[in-house]
DNA sequence: TATTGTTATACTCTATAACTATA
DNA sequence: TATAGTTATAGAGTATAACAATA
């Protein structure tokens, strides 16, 4: 056999969706991994960047992550002295989470690197093509 | 806490392009439950309906998949009689992959499915910013 | 030597049940 | 009775090394 037609995939929106994130999330793996944070990190980390007292409650819901499996990543991040744990004023069952001082430096250098990677990433797509893809994709998960 | 500030994640081409992905893919699930069909088994039955006699390689390069994790996949469809192995010709060791006459018939329902699945997906977008999409997506990852 | 298909296995990711402390 | 955080654990998905058969 010598070459493969891949017409019928290709005309999913599904696949396209799928390969264009998994380019992406490729690069970020890559440019990321100075820091030696995934995606899933990054997120977290960013949530709690510009929500200072966020609760794990709130990063699963928002992340779809389910409880148990966040568990970790916050113990992680943690240890690593980016994130302080702070118990709430009134209620007993939720502990706030901040970055700390060494966690504002690295998020501070790895949202520049974010938007870096993106511009990298869509380097073949216009201003106003980026901005349409943006739209267009917030149009199928809203 | 009241409202979750996500404005910077939304900001991200990746976190766009992956959320409408995951949308796009629960649906998949759901819709496709029915045929017992998993998107990365639509993808290897697809890649067979339209191009008999590929090799599970070739599959491997196509779809991304590592050769020890396809296997497993490629008995499954096989004990499900919904493939056939027939050896190649000249090289003795390649084995080609046919779709059976249950194959053909599960695979042009699943396909008509999968139409139907993505313009539900994208019922929010007019036909114009559809094909947009789909010709932005693909300039980000070829 | 290189390639195809395969086995065994390890590692990561995701999911479920159940517990505790607090509301 | 409900919610936040946690533990233990199971299952699915993904990764590497190594092998036999064939080229």
């Amino acid at each position: 056999m010598q070459k493969i037609d891949t017409s019928y995939l290709e005309s999913l929106l599904g696949y396209n969706a799928r390969r264009a994130a998994v380019e992406i999330i490729g690069l970020f793996l890559k440019r990321m991994a100075v820091y030696d944070l995934r995606p899933v990190d990054f997120s977290v980390l960013s949530l709690i960047t510009h929500n200072p007292g966020i609760s794990s409650r709130q990063l699963c819901s928002e992340l779809n992550i389910l409880p148990p499996n966040l568990v970790g990543m916050i113990n992680t991040l943690e240890k690593r002295e980016l994130i302080l744990r702070k118990p709430h004023p009134s209620d007993g069952r939720v502990i706030g989470l901040h970055l700390s001082e060494i966690g504002i430096k690295l998020m501070k250098e790895a949202e520049q690197t974010a938007k870096d990677l993106e511009d990298d990433a869509a380097s073949k797509l216009t201003t106003t093509e980026r901005k349409t893809l943006m739209r267009l994709l917030q149009k199928i998960y809203n």
